[in-house]
DNA sequence: GTTCTTGCAAAACCTTTGCATTTGA
DNA sequence: TCAAATGCAAAGGTTTTGCAAGAAC
């Protein structure tokens, strides 16, 4: 649903934003854009740290934070509140079709999935409503298959 | 949208639950069932512990917290992530229009709307997906009619 | 050389837990 | 009398911040 050929388009559009933006280069921000591009669904900032620890490239958690929070304040990544205590982030595709989550509130598995039809309700809806709406978060709580078992 | 004529009915239908899952009655959850019963939209555990204060109503922090997941084990209450660090609770009530939120990023605002054609696009969309949905929680972020001027 | 980046440790913050006391049935 | 409810203080877990050293431009 996601990676498919053009694997390093975000990257690259990271790299270009985040100059543009007056930021230097650095290894820490570089090795969570790289992890980020690599991911079907959002991780939190721990799943983040440990999956680059597994690969040899040790960040701080402070550090973690922050590059979130930057890619965030750029649009780059955005947060996803599963109600798991811990917020998710993933980076955002432009042209992409646009997922929502599914959370298994019993072994806390997230999934992603995609709807037409939600989203043409979504985009109607947007009219009329008192907020200029910039996003909307979906997200389907419930037992997944193995859980429900 | 909400409070109509039947004010107490959801404090009446908390009051049985609790009864009959062997719950005794105390002032501090009165206080905050109350207060919830009250509310048009979500309150947070700080807000609903100031709320009580300003009405004389005293509860504790850690007890605001431990009503709030009772509440929320028998259905009575449920969590909505706005993205905004601390979760909020509001009252669920049967037979009334299921809600959703509207947060504005900038000051933080929380509004209730709900949208029939979106409801159905749930609906339908909940049968053919790899979870068996118990709930769901629609969140729209933008700017509000103040912080848009 | 100046500014951004990073790690470490400490702090801040929300939420939960342990324990003693009070209260309800 | 027994179980539940409550407050207080302490602990837990996530996220943020201060500061100094290092890297990029």
């Amino acid at each position: 649903m996601s990676t498919h050929a053009v694997t390093d388009s975000w990257v690259e559009r990271a790299e270009a934003t985040l100059a543009a933006a007056g930021h230097k280069r650095g290894g820490a921000r570089r090795a969570v854009v790289e992890l980020l591009d690599g991911q079907e669904c959002a991780l939190t900032a721990v799943e983040i740290e440990d999956a680059l620890r597994r690969e040899r490239r040790r960040v701080s958690r402070a550090s973690v934070y922050r590059i979130l929070d930057e890619l965030e304040r750029l649009r780059l990544v955005q947060r996803v509140e599963t109600g798991q205590a811990m917020v998710r982030y993933e980076r955002v595709c432009e042209h992409e079709d646009h997922h929502h989550h599914l959370v298994c509130d019993s072994c806390g598995l997230v999934m992603p999935f995609s709807d037409k039809a939600l989203e043409r309700a979504i985009d109607k809806l947007s009219e009329r409503v008192p907020l200029t709406v910039s996003e909307h978060e979906i997200v389907l709580h419930g037992s997944c298959r193995d859980c429900a078992a």
